[in-house]
DNA sequence: CACTGACATTGACAACCGTCGATGAGTTGA
DNA sequence: TCAACTCATCGACGGTTGTCAATGTCAGTG
């Protein structure tokens, strides 16, 4: 028997969890404690190496599966675990569990908006 | 007597200590671990709330007094100096010493170069 | 030359974060 | 039904980081 596909995951943001920026783009205006704080938890997410070895990898495919994630990052299964829920929270991939494989991908358009807030 | 204006800071990114992007955009290809450790090191110059909103007033200006970051922040004069050294190491502002003061000014450059490793 | 003002540095402390072994939850195939 | 597999969660440990009081440094002022 198969299992129907599950989302997984991906944490409000704006309000609704959608994949708009959050913030007046740097040089615009001073950003409010709330704006900072936001923005601040998605950067922060970007904030470490592995993640963003992790996101480069994911965004350079159209999917990939956390098993084929080991290996490259050379990081034990729960650290890589870590990793993929703090993205994934932060909105930057996507899971989608089918059968025992997670399968991971990018959110550029979170990416944009990102890139937006940075003054883009 | 006046004392001559002196630079401030900035570190070693791509070698040059330029303003130019240090990795592949994301999406592209893999990030090298020496790539995603330099990428890592400027975004973790944003990745806290009262940095993004310092450099948000920066940038909001042609040039800022540090004595006018205390208010607005809310933080301590130590606490101030921290961050402005962070974000001046990770090149995203420069700030140039002209008698008592030290002014700040915002690495438009740098935070483009970033945007473009983030895939813009 | 003392005195004040602006900023950097030091040292200490609490909170947070990345890491991994052990364990648990759910899926597949025999 | 049971064994093997994939992944998430838990608990613990060490290292990093944000914060501020105290102190140091240097430029301007009287």
């Amino acid at each position: 028997m198969v299992a129907e596909p599950t989302e997984v995951k991906a944490k409000a943001l704006d309000g609704s969890g959608d994949a708009t920026a959050c913030c007046t783009p740097l040089g615009e205006a001073p950003l409010s404690e709330v704006e900072a704080a936001e923005l601040a938890r998605i950067i922060g997410a970007l904030a470490d190496p592995v993640r963003l070895r992790l996101l480069s990898i994911v965004a350079s495919s159209p999917e990939v599966c956390s098993c084929e994630l080991e290996d490259p990052l050379a990081k034990s299964q729960p650290t890589v675990s870590h990793h993929t829920k703090v993205l994934a929270e932060a909105g930057l991939i996507s899971g989608e569990k089918r059968g025992r494989w997670t399968w991971w991908q990018a959110n550029t358009a979170r990416l944009a908006s990102l890139r937006k807030a940075l003054g883009g």
